[in-house]
DNA sequence: TTGTATGCGTTATCAA
DNA sequence: TTGATAACGCATACAA
């Protein structure tokens, strides 16, 4: 960092190799940290490194090395839908943080077509990416299983609807929601209800399975009047507790919503009907970030790790493209609830 | 597209060249579309490029070009806030719209810090990135005056808080306000609250600007207890709102919030108080995408262009990357009214 | 442990 | 209008 007035600055690799006094291939040894180098000239080739503020040049040395240095955040998602979903958030400052450590550049693609579909792949193909991250994609969305048919370099950032060999990081949602319907009914609840997510989705799914698991284990009888659906967004969240509050027969007691944002939709609905939380509904949901503690009331929910889960799957993805043969691994975190006041 | 089975894939403009018996010179000046290319030459080449599948090495063009066709897309925000803001979605979609269509790579960054900021003029110094778009920075953000002081290329956002030779894009957000405010003085309001953003973003101060110019324009005073200030998160919303209900003695009976985000958590404290909008109180927002559309009840809000907004910013950076002696442009949207039936 | 020489795939210069 | 040829900056096989 430190480097006097008067030093030019080095651009290339030759010039350190002349100002330190070697050849360029030290120079190079020293860089990628080969061990056959010699104490005095690393020290050196250090030394000048530090004085020209020397740094090489990425387009030279991915023409040879045939690595660019940079991973694709794919969001594979109509409409990016995810961008307003603190989930989103948290997973860009989970990669994000890993990323910028290694001086790796995150290039952002959005595929929501066919064609971006074709796009990515020929950019991993062409070698433009390393790798892929995979954020949040549906069931029907194809660019998993063509990645891996290609061997591909890529990691999900959710299970993958049909199993396929790929790596990704994951939330144990129906334990989870299990967990939250437990809650619901250790609290003397009876009548819970739940606004779900799109069954196209595995976090969709699960979340409703829990929430039946929870309802048989207790004895209590799954009522469809009670179950709403929504697709993750605040609105969506909205509608389906209007739907539940005007199909009912009496108001539930309970309330589980299967995500955040959703909940704050929910929220909102129960507010304007005059439901008091948790005097009249007792409500847990799933929490991927923030908006579970802007709720208000404030919500007891299922913690997701998010950050960390997306800094995981980052190193291994990093991983994979460092060493193509390593193994697929498949990471669930176990839920664990965060009581606020709610619920 | 098409290219027939025995026919093996050429990855080098060598092997494109030999395939269409011209030199390599030719074929890449067909793929730049050099105008010193004769037809029948052109067209062999184009051929067997269709052929052969061919597509050029990113790496080596950049190795002589100086150009890697990436521009950086720099969140310079504590603690992306920005990402759960639907604004920031709307950016997103605006930037890769334009920017996948060059076939140009949108790097994500985070600028949190200092060392994040040197790390960005690091980027652009070292021909890592061509140029870089700044989406929403705080008044004490350094980068876009850094980014002048090194002629190096770049676009805001927003308008930028002290003058400086950048361009940017952004909506007349004084006259946005005073539209808002004069509406609900129309509608008979007298008592008008305003959720007002941070003052030390432009967006802030030119929204509370705007709400005072359309009082007094109106001869009606301006009561500081009638004003709460957020941070444009929903959950500041809220609160600011709170503030102003339990400040006054009594309650507003028109609302003008700063955004659409703390729009949603007014309502949100207004549907808790059980006053009525807009029986009670006629509530007009700021809209930057979606989120007033789910507003309940449906918000009048003056509309921001946001995506269009971001799809001339890129344009103008890219221009600018293309032509650096090229002019700093500010393109101001004006302010239009999105009736919906609050208000 | 070090240095020399070659090649990565393009674009750009120059001569033809 | 075309083609040889020389960079671009780096990593690496090989020789020393």
């Amino acid at each position: 960092m430190v480097r006097s007035v008067d030093t030019p600055r080095a651009h290339t690799l030759e010039e350190v190799a002349v100002a330190a006094g070697v050849s360029k291939s030290t120079v190079s040894r020293v860089i990628n940290n080969s061990p056959a180098v010699s104490r005095t000239a690393r020290d050196a080739v250090r030394q000048t490194i530090a004085r020209t503020g020397y740094r090489p040049n990425r387009a030279a040395r991915t023409l040879v090395t045939r690595r660019t240095g940079s991973v694709g955040l794919i969001v594979s998602e109509p409409e990016g839908r995810v961008f307003s979903d603190p989930f989103f958030a948290s997973v860009v400052r989970g990669v994000t943080d890993v990323v910028s450590q290694q001086d790796i550049q995150l290039v952002l693609v959005l595929a929501n077509d066919e064609r971006a579909h074709r796009q990515v792949l020929d950019y991993l193909r062409d070698g433009h990416l390393d790798g892929a991250l995979l954020i949040s994609s549906h069931a029907r969305d194809p660019l998993p299983r063509m990645l891996v048919e290609e061997a591909l370099p890529a990691a999900l950032s959710a299970r993958p609807v049909s199993p396929l060999a790929i790596s990704y990081v994951d939330v144990d949602s129906v334990a989870g929601a299990a967990l939250a319907v437990t809650r619901l009914v250790e609290g003397g609840r009876r009548r819970i209800a739940t606004v779900a997510g799109p069954q196209d989705m595995p976090a969709g799914q699960d979340r409703l399975t829990g929430y039946r698991q929870a309802l048989h284990r207790h004895e209590l009888a799954v009522d469809p009047a009670l179950v709403g659906y929504g697709n993750f967004t605040r609105s969506s969240g909205a509608q389906a507790m209007e739907q539940i509050l005007a199909a009912g027969t009496d108001p539930p007691d309970g309330l589980f919503v299967a995500s955040d944002l959703m909940a704050l939709g929910a929220l909102a609905v129960l507010a304007e009907r005059g439901l008091r939380v948790p005097r009249d509904v007792g409500v847990v949901g799933f929490d991927d970030s923030t908006a579970a503690l802007e709720a208000r009331p404030p919500l007891t929910t299922v913690h997701q790790p998010v950050e960390q889960m997306a800094r995981t799957l980052t190193l291994t993805l990093l991983d994979r493209i460092a060493d193509p043969g390593s193994p697929v691994t498949a990471r669930i975190y176990p839920p664990r609830l965060v009581v606020r006041e709610s619920g």
